[in-house]
DNA sequence: CCACAGGACGGCT
DNA sequence: AGCCGTCCTGTG
């Protein structure tokens, strides 16, 4: 979207993207791989490959990389096509506290992750803190995953689905994820099974694709909206969680309303655009409530 | 020692 | 259909 990439040496530079900030768009929970900071960049993995993103001048540069991984998996990855300005113009139009949202954190992108990757982290992710959710994972990736080198550093890849399925539940409860063990374990043996991908999901429609995924054991509501939005699959999933929750109640719906009527007041507010809501102001209540 | 963190599940009414 | 106790682990 009005952007330029060009390949210069052994890396992609990119100038001319608006609406995207590394910081917000990495810390704002939607992933759980990515190291670094603002200054310094931020590195993490996409698939089979090691993605790095250094930030200078409101220009983004990807060292170690090709054009043909920025076109074939960044570009998608990091939804760098979707027109953020205008999205957010529709959804701060007569609504001032989107307008307060959006302003917060006008770089955050929602990113389409691998289905699989993100199905099995959200799972992960219940009932648990960030940090922990990290920690869980990156055992996971590093007992599970496959090795790849990356400047003189070694990283791992997630876990495939066939890899997981054939774990032993103890040793998954090694990793500390606790209850959810038996839960990545089953999710997978029946996810190889399934063998789905993305597109399978939106060519069902948001209310099956919903109703799929809670066939997984450890997969409530919250965890297949997450799973559904942040893959890519559907814009207007709208997770619910105890923090969209309370600013929801603190900006439109009444104290105590149900998680369910949470969910349909967004659904009927924000249409397809529910996704995007969600994370600006899942991210200013995380940052000021 | 206890509360709680970015839920899901199962048993109950 | 809605309510509620329970569940792994880490932190304060």
């Amino acid at each position: 979207m009005g952007f330029d990439a060009v390949q210069s040496g052994a890396e992609i530079r990119v100038s001319g993207l608006k609406n995207f900030d590394i910081y917000s768009t990495f810390e704002c929970g939607q992933c759980f791989r990515w190291r670094g900071n603002a200054e310094d960049g931020y590195t993490g993995i996409v698939g089979k490959k090691v993605i790095r993103i250094n930030e200078t001048d409101g220009e983004f540069i990807f060292p170690g990389c090709t054009m043909s991984d920025f076109n074939d998996v960044i570009r998608n990855y990091l939804d760098l096509d979707t027109d953020y300005a205008s999205i957010i113009a529709r959804l701060a139009n007569n609504d001032p506290v989107m307008k307060k949202a959006s302003d917060f954190a006008p770089g955050i992108r929602i990113l389409r992750q691998p289905l699989f990757e993100t199905l099995v982290s959200f799972i992960i992710s219940a009932n648990n803190s960030i940090p922990n959710i990290k920690k869980i994972i990156e055992r996971l990736c590093t007992a599970y995953g496959d090795s790849m080198k990356f400047m003189e550093s070694e990283y791992f890849s997630f876990p495939e689905p066939k890899v997981l399925a054939a774990a032993e539940e103890t040793d998954i409860r090694d990793m500390k994820a606790g209850f959810r063990s038996r839960y990545i374990i089953k999710t997978a043996a029946m996810f190889l099974e399934d063998s789905i991908t993305t597109g399978d999901l939106t060519s069902m429609g948001y209310e099956n694709a919903l109703e799929f995924l809670m066939r997984y054991p450890g997969v409530g509501r919250k965890v297949a909206d997450c799973t559904l939005l942040f893959s890519g699959a559907f814009t207007n999933a709208f997770p619910v969680d105890t923090w969209v929750k309370k600013v929801m109640e603190e900006f439109y719906v009444a104290k105590d309303t149900s998680l369910k009527d949470i969910s349909k007041f967004a659904e009927g507010k924000f249409r397809d655009l529910g996704g995007y809501a969600q994370q600006y102001l899942f991210y200013y209540a995380r940052s000021n409530m």
